[in-house]
DNA sequence: ATGCTTGCGTACGGTACCGCACTTTGATTG
DNA sequence: CAATCAAAGTGCGGTACCGTACGCAAGCAT
C-alpha cells in the first residue's frame, strides 16, 4: 500500500469534506500526480480508465461538433471530480476533459473507484451532488451562450476561474478563451479591453489578473451565480 | 391499491424497458393523469413533490436568468422522467419543467419514489443513464446556442420533438419557439420560412408539420445527433 | 544580436440577429 | 356574422459579432 494521504492537507472538496472513516477507505487508492496544462483527463467516446480529483488547476469540459467547432460546457477544479459518467451507468462520455490551467491532483483506477463508491456512501452522495451542480453549470452555459454578450460571458469565465484557483491571477491566452467561449480570438481581445478599461481586470501577455472582484461580478450580471449558489447549498462554500 | 398498470401498454421507456419483476415493484405507486400544455412538473427552487413519467407529450426544461431572460436547456417525453435531481442528492433544481406539448403520463409521490428506487436497481440504473444522456443534451444545447445559426437550431428542435412524439405534426407557436431558442419571435418566423422554402416542413397557424425528415436532419447539420446516439447506446432505440 | 514563434492589437467589409412596431390573417366567441 | 384576439407576416434602423488578414511585440532559442 502506498503512503497514506493526509486528509488535512487535501484541498479537493470531494475528499476533504468526507468523514475521517470514509476518507480512510478512499485514501489507499489515491495516486498523486502533477497535471500540466493540456493534460487529458478524459477522451471523448473512449472508456474512462482513471478518475481524477484535482487539487490545483482547472479542467475544461469541451463539447465538439462534427463540423469541428467546439465550445466549453463547464469547468471544475478542486470543487469536483472527473469521471462522473461512471456514477451514471456509462463508462464514457462524448466530451473532452483536459487541464486548462495546470496544477496537480490525485487519480484512481476505475475498478478501485467502483469498489470505493460501494463502500463509502458519503463519498457517493457528495459526488452525485457534484453531478447535479455541474448539470446546473452546463445549463447556465447554455443560457448565457444564447443570451449574453461576450463581455458578460468573459466576466463569468474569469470569476469561475477565480473560484477554483486561490489566486487573482492565472495564465490564459486570448486564443484559448476564444475556444472556450466559442467566439473569435479578436472578439475576446475586445472584451478584455472593455473589462480592462473599467479597471476590473488587468491583462498581460498570456495572463489575466483580477483587480476588483465585486465589480467584476456586477459586470457578469445575471450570467454568474446560479450554479455557484447550488454548490453552496448542497456541498458547502468554495 | 389502485388498479395495476399493464406494462405492455406503457410507452414510457423508463418503465417499459424494465424486467417484469421490477415493473411490478413500481406499478402500484403510479397514478395516471393527463398533462395539458403548460402543466408544471417542477417549479424552480421548490422541493419536488411528484416525479412524472410522461407517456405522451413533451416537457421543456427552462433556465431563467435574474434579468428575466430564459432559454430551454433540453426536452424530454416518454424517453425520460422528471425529478432526476432526487437521484443526485437534491430535492430541488433551479430549472422550470413544464409541458410544452400536452399529453399524459404517470406520477408518483416522492417518498414512494425513493422507496421504489431502493427496491429496483434496474429502474435506478436506467434513470441514472437517462441523467447522463440529458446532461449530454444540455451540453449540446450549450454548444449550438453558441455556434449555430437559428435555422439549424430550429431544425434540431423540430427533430427532437419528432423523436419524442409519434407524429410528424405538432402544435407549437412561433412565440413559444422564440422563448425556447432564446431569439426574437420574428427570427423564428424567418427561419421557419427558410425550412419551408426548402420543403422540409410545412407551417400553419400554431402548427408545424415535417415533410422530409432526412433532409431536415441534414439541415440541422452537426447540431443534431450526439445526445440521440448516446441514448441509443445506453438505453435503446427511441 | 538574430531570427523565430507565439500572443496580441487592429482594421474592414459583411451578416445574422436585434428591438421595436405596425399590419394582416386566421381562429374563436358572443 | 361581427367582434375580438392571438398568431404570424413584414419593415427598418441598429449592432454585436463574424471571417479574414496583416502588422507588431514579447519571449525564446540559436
Amino acid at each position: 500500500m502506498p503512503d497514506m494521504v493526509d486528509q488535512s492537507a487535501v484541498r479537493n472538496r470531494m475528499l476533504s469534506s468526507l468523514p475521517f472513516d470514509d476518507f480512510e477507505i478512499v485514501a489507499p487508492y489515491l495516486e498523486e500526480l502533477t497535471l500540466d496544462r493540456d493534460y487529458v483527463l478524459i477522451l471523448p467516446n473512449i472508456p474512462i480508465e482513471h478518475v481524477y480529483f484535482v487539487e490545483k488547476g482547472m479542467v475544461s469540459v469541451v463539447a465538439e461538433k462534427a463540423d469541428g467547432r467546439s465550445i466549453e460546457d463547464g469547468v471544475y477544479g478542486r470543487d469536483g471530480m472527473s469521471g462522473t459518467p461512471l456514477l451514471l451507468g456509462s463508462k464514457q462520455t462524448p466530451h473532452h476533459h483536459y487541464m486548462q490551467i495546470g496544477g496537480s491532483g490525485f487519480r484512481m483506477e476505475v475498478p478501485d473507484f467502483q469498489k470505493v463508491i460501494s463502500q463509502s456512501p458519503a463519498l457517493h452522495l457528495v459526488l452525485l451532488r457534484f453531478v447535479h451542480v455541474f448539470m446546473t453549470q452546463t445549463a447556465q452555459t447554455a443560457l448565457v451562450n444564447g443570451s449574453s454578450i461576450i463581455e458578460e460571458r468573459l466576466a463569468r469565465w474569469v470569476l469561475m476561474c477565480r473560484d477554483r484557483l486561490d489566486s487573482n491571477e492565472f495564465p490564459i491566452t486570448h486564443d484559448f478563451l476564444s475556444m472556450m467561449l466559442g467566439v473569435r480570438r479578436s472578439s475576446v481581445t475586445d472584451a478584455i479591453h472593455l473589462l480592462e478599461g473599467a479597471h476590473l481586470i488587468k491583462a498581460t501577455r498570456g495572463n489575466i489578473q483580477i483587480l476588483d472582484r465585486d465589480r467584476l461580478e456586477r459586470a457578469a450580471g445575471a450570467s454568474y451565480g446560479v450554479p455557484e449558489a447550488e454548490y453552496c447549498r448542497l456541498i458547502g462554500p468554495l
